[in-house]
DNA sequence: GTCTATAACTCGATAGAC
DNA sequence: GTCTATCGAGTTATAGAC
């Protein structure tokens, strides 16, 4: 329910990627072994040591394929869900809290698993993490420029969207720790309730005709 | 500077677990080998394995450890540097950002970097490391009730602590993918401007003698 | 309680035929 | 591009002397 068996019409470097993938995900980097990623893609060493040098560059290919992913995994299910965009990034983070209720809390966010796993040990692979976290954050900070004319002045779209980012993250860790969505409710009704004062304040300060005529 | 060398003069079992607590937090789990642990504390596999029947059980220890450094590590250098409640509160945040900056981003959060590699394929530690969060979140809970006669009616203690903690976890998880403490300031920026908007509606909402006059 | 030696296994990676 | 066979090192854990 949570990933799909590998599609055997894909070719042996697909299947590679995509079993790395999904074992990365459930397991972590360090605790999958090679011969585990070659039993998923139903490969033999020698068709993955001819496409890949070593378990890093799987990781590297695998990290690459998560920007691919974002749009239509994470943006697009959401967007077809809402049309507002506050709504819609409100249902961007619930689909994180799908995520961990349909699989258990065992799935949550699987760039965020490898920025602790490997930021320390892997500094290869730390850009394409930080890649992954950019392409995510920008996409919110572009729901939220697009009702920042109601926001307080000083709120500046891209800091808020890091803000929404840190608190989804650490949301996910607390709810996989006490298998619960508790915590993650928790912080997302916080974080609803900081973005509607927001939206009140924002209100008090001026409307947009306000705003038109501000220019010295 | 993170992290001492191991006092010699400390049993075998003291070093053993200090010697785990801190390759834990530097490598992981499952990326610490016994031999590295045996190495560091200056013991031999014998004693280990006298003192802890699996690799497991040294975990367990470990978690049990950081119970008892809240206080001394976390909780009371920060209660040192400020007096105020909400003072001593982002005091004891901007630990967690000295951390990652004299450790050059190596070191954030054990719990949350435990919680999110272990909860899965460990469940048997995954009651510690929610004991852990828990007792850092009664702890800022406690805290916040400090205070909660300034914020507004409907504000939960409990749930903001819940909050703050999530922005927190999150926030480390960024600063050590991008390297930089800026999504880190970026997070608790926003998360101070939240709480100054939660007491400034408190104080429009009504001081302690409207509170004291509400009882119907 | 601590020592040495090692069993049993898995790890990432390679060689060389086809 | 894919196959089988395997290397050498490392893994967790154990045995048995002291």
């Amino acid at each position: 329910m949570t990933d799909q068996p590998i599609d055997s019409k894909l070719n042996a470097r697909s299947r590679i990627v995509e079993a790395a993938r999904q074992l990365f995900f459930r397991q972590g980097y360090t605790a999958t072994g090679m011969s585990q990623i070659l039993k998923v893609a139903d490969v033999r060493s020698g068709s993955l040591y001819y496409f890949f040098p070593s378990k890093a560059h799987v990781l590297r290919a695998v990290l690459e394929t998560y920007l691919d992913l974002l749009e239509p995994n994470i943006l697009r299910p959401a967007f077809e869900r809402a049309a507002d965009p506050l709504e819609r990034l409100f249902a961007v983070l619930d689909g994180y809290r799908q995520l961990l209720q349909a699989s258990n809390f065992e799935l949550g966010c699987p760039i965020g698993n490898l920025a602790l796993e490997l930021s320390a040990s892997h500094p290869q692979a730390r850009p394409l993490i930080a890649e992954n976290f950019e392409a995510w954050s920008i996409a919110i900070t572009a729901l939220i420029e697009s009702f920042a004319d109601r926001l307080p002045r000083d709120v500046r779209p891209a800091t808020l969207a890091r803000h929404v980012q840190a608190t989804m993250e650490g949301a996910i860790v607390l709810a996989r720790a006490y298998h619960s969505v508790e915590p993650f409710d928790q912080a997302m009704h916080q974080l609803r309730d900081y973005v509607e004062r927001l939206l009140r304040d924002g209100a008090i300060q001026g409307g947009p005709s306000d705003r038109a005529a501000e220019q010295p």
